[in-house]
DNA sequence: AATTAAATTTCGCCT
DNA sequence: AGGCGAAGTTTAATT
């Protein structure tokens, strides 16, 4: 455990605090977080007005804001990064206005009670990944083989130690053999050439004509004519779309599908 | 100001204080805020892994919650409303399970080190009133079209892409055809312009006289004399007064007049 | 730079 | 209950 980090609690501050704690957020590009009564004006493309209750505010050091209130996963008001910050104080309500220019936007927010502020120095170089596996993708298609194309049916798979690559073996609708290959992002000109390369030994060995599809998220211009130059072929496979057919297929029949072979 | 509320506030907690106080608040419906390093896994409709950082947990009363990293306006990671939530403790790291069935999704966020930590009982009854967007208007004038003058009768409306313009067609009182261009805003030398611009081609199609009305919240002098130039006339529209008067309308007899144009 | 498409979109209204 | 459309949508990608 690190040793604890500098950080600022105010509980039930007075109005004089609040400000103080609030001026210091912004100007230091901290994180301010107050819970307290509040009331709300937005102003901009639309115009909105919140009464008074209790709620969270959030502003980043990026200049973000956030209202929340005690339910729903939306803010009630908020502002993206971005604003300049304003504080006032008037006859103890705390006033804190951000400002955008870029889209002429204004939020006021004023507190005339607060129970919890907090002035944080978080440090934040996590990296974010959103991702659907080879493997959910390769289910996906095996569960469902018309992501591919119609008529499409898997006889094989073979899971790759080379992260990103996973080939599914089978039939197109004429009987003739493809091989496909998965990638999870943007085609490369890498996958093209490797999807080449397998094409080949498979040729070599069936001594008959093989189709070679590239499925992947998206495609460059470039990779694109080199497949065409490779006589490969593309096709879209949004990963997305394969997440809600994993979900939407019969689990027992697929799990059956992969001990059997 | 109100007497100070209950809530707790724990700075540096260990870790089995941290689950004491997490478990309260999932159980007693309270608004559980903690900010602290952690890393998040989510799993559902895609999948998703964030690397630990520090970080601002909510989770409200109706089984919301929301990870926000230290810029952004969006969460990074998040569930709507109706999560069932579990607690679970392992060498001093809490971990907070949300479990939505309705979607089959789950998140995890794992705390190693918590700054702070705070259960928060909101109180907020306030109302939140969205007012006066180009439809609101163009919905108020339809269902009152006295807004716009006495004996106005709206025969058809159009809604244009160009953000804060929406036109209605009507006849006033005499019978005379009528082109009212309704602005958010404060009306622009554009809004004339491209008023008369509709007049002109309503003129050019019908043959007759047409008269031309830009209804606004407001107008500069300047626009007023162009306004005045190309034979236009301005109506002061409140916004305010619009959306009172949408509040108070016959919902059904609108929805009736929008189905039957 | 502008336009289009996607989002773990969510949310509300209508059928 | 399912489907469609809007959102103060925002944000990323593509032309």
């Amino acid at each position: 455990m690190a040793a604890n980090k500098p950080f600022k609690v105010l509980v039930n501050p007075n109005s004089t605090d609040a400000e103080k704690a609030a001026k210091e957020a912004v100007s230091k590009h901290k994180t301010l977080l107050i819970a307290g009564n509040c009331w709300v004006h937005y102003s901009g493309r639309a115009k909105s007005k919140l009464e008074p209750g209790e709620r969270i505010l959030i502003i980043k050091k990026d200049g973000s804001l956030l209202v929340h209130r005690s339910t729903g996963y939306e803010p009630v008001n908020w502002q993206p990064s971005g604003c300049i910050f304003h504080t006032k104080l008037k006859e103890n309500v705390l006033e804190i206005h951000a400002v955008r220019q870029k889209q002429q936007e204004s939020v006021r927010v004023f507190f005339d009670n607060i129970q919890l502020e907090a002035v944080l120095d978080l440090v934040d170089e996590g990296e974010f990944s959103l991702y659907v596996t080879e493997e959910d993708m390769q289910k996906a298609v095996l569960s469902k083989p018309a992501l591919i194309e119609d008529g499409f049916r898997p006889i094989s798979y073979e899971k790759k130690t080379e992260p990103g690559f996973v080939d599914v073996y089978g039939v197109d609708k004429a009987g003739k053999l493809v091989v496909v290959e998965l990638k999870r992002k943007t085609a490369s000109k890498d996958a093209a050439f490797q999807l080449s390369r397998y094409i080949d030994a498979v040729k070599a060995r069936a001594d008959r004509e093989v189709r070679g599809i590239l499925a992947a998220p998206s495609i460059g211009k470039d990779v694109q004519r080199v497949l065409a130059t490779l006589g490969l072929e593309f096709k879209r496979l949004d990963p997305k779309r394969c997440g809600e057919a994993l979900r939407k297929a019969d689990t027992k029949r697929l799990s059956e599908f992969f001990n059997e072979t």
